[in-house]
DNA sequence: ACCTGAACACCGTTCAAGT
DNA sequence: ACCTGAACACCGTTCAAGT
């Protein structure tokens, strides 16, 4: 909130001093080449060459730390996801542009559904309000509109975490898709007859377009809510 | 997955030696009383009064047991909210199911957001997608539309997962929603307009609502796309 | 003001030993 | 077969001490 005003001073001055922005970015660093789990204080000090109270001096906790992080790759892509197109398409950018971001960095997924209401999702919150606007979505229906984006965008996030922890480290996506495929046609025919039905086309699906279908049925309810009424 | 043929033993014999029921009870009264903190090994021994081996006789490790009070927990929502119903009134019926689950437990919300195509989900996802067999959506979308609906349901799972962690344990909801939107209403004007508009509604809008709003966006975009076309 | 690094409390998990 | 509980490795965080 109200921050980053702190980027004004000259950046020019490279010293090799402690900052907060350093820390962000050997978080982010390791955070993208190991994955959650190896983000410790430990592996933090080592890279940064440095004590634990060093970065606590810059940073209140891992959460803090966590959740800067998620903010940094957030704010770059709603500034990436600019605006001035037409508004269906905006909230589209925006929202692929969140699916790339994730699939870039598959644990700001875990990040993003631990942190409701605050700085990274508020960004996300307000690119689809003003764009719902644009739209001409009535006032009070923004809100309901708006929130439903973000829960799809957020579920998403979450299986992306999730998708991420769980794919080995060697093996390639589709290899992992056919493994879960022939899991799933091994379940019992009564019990899971759809699932069994749907394995045939999990190998082969793309996750960005499965997305975007989803993405344009909420799409359609808005509107044709709107239409109607 | 092909489990719980064990349960064919007879019950009745209620000695009170360990099983992994047993330990998954009592994981589950921990979680709903003092929340995914409090629920460690010592804690867990404590209450049933034995040793970590013991539990790790019953129980590969925290992940399993984590995953089995989750999958208690939505199996017990599938079996209520039976069908029976119109297809669209089951679709809701099963989301609203899992919605008060998450209400009643909101630790089970980040589980479902880590567990991807394990278990719970996989009850959830057959459930969405025999009622749109019932609907007469198209095979080839059937897979598409159980998606989103299942990434929005999970999109709320995780906000409640965080914002049960967030609300301290004292205040009551509408209290922490007024806090929130008077900070909703001091982000700057310009950034957040449509943050700053919305946050009056925020103290008293009605979660389940709103989510039920959202879910009817994508029901009506899933009816919408099939009679046109 | 900023940094160091040993120390603390607390995890999940293991394992030799018991019954 | 099932349970015990001390021990291990590893966390996040603190804090007295340095510069």
């Amino acid at each position: 909130m109200v921050a980053m005003a702190t980027k004004t001073q000259r950046a020019e001055r490279r010293t090799d001093a402690l900052s907060k922005e350093r820390i962000v970015e050997a978080a982010i660093d390791i955070l993208d080449a190991d994955g959650e789990g190896a983000l410790t204080f430990r592996a933090l000090t080592a890279r940064l060459a440095t004590g634990a109270g060093a970065i606590y001096w810059h940073v209140a906790n891992k959460g803090e730390l966590l959740a800067a992080t998620t903010n940094d790759v957030i704010a770059r892509v709603m500034t990436e996801a600019a605006d001035g197109a037409e508004p269906r398409e905006a909230i589209r950018a925006i929202a692929l542009g969140v699916f790339d971001a994730l699939d870039a960095h598959p644990w700001v997924g875990a990040q993003l559904s631990r942190e409701p209401w605050h700085s990274a999702m508020l960004q996300i919150f307000e690119g689809f309000g003003e764009q719902l606007e644009a739209l001409g979505v009535p006032p009070e229906e923004q809100f309901d509109c708006a929130s439903a984006l973000l829960n799809y965008i957020l579920g998403l996030a979450g299986q992306y975490a999730a998708g991420a922890a769980r794919v080995p480290e060697g093996t390639d996506r589709t290899a992992f898709l056919a493994s879960v495929a022939a899991q799933w046609s091994q379940l019992d025919e009564a019990e899971y007859p759809f699932i069994r039905r749907v394995a045939v086309q999990l190998p082969d699906h793309d996750d960005r377009e499965q997305f975007l279908a989803g993405l344009n049925l909420i799409l359609t309810g808005i509107t044709a809510t709107r239409d109607v009424s």
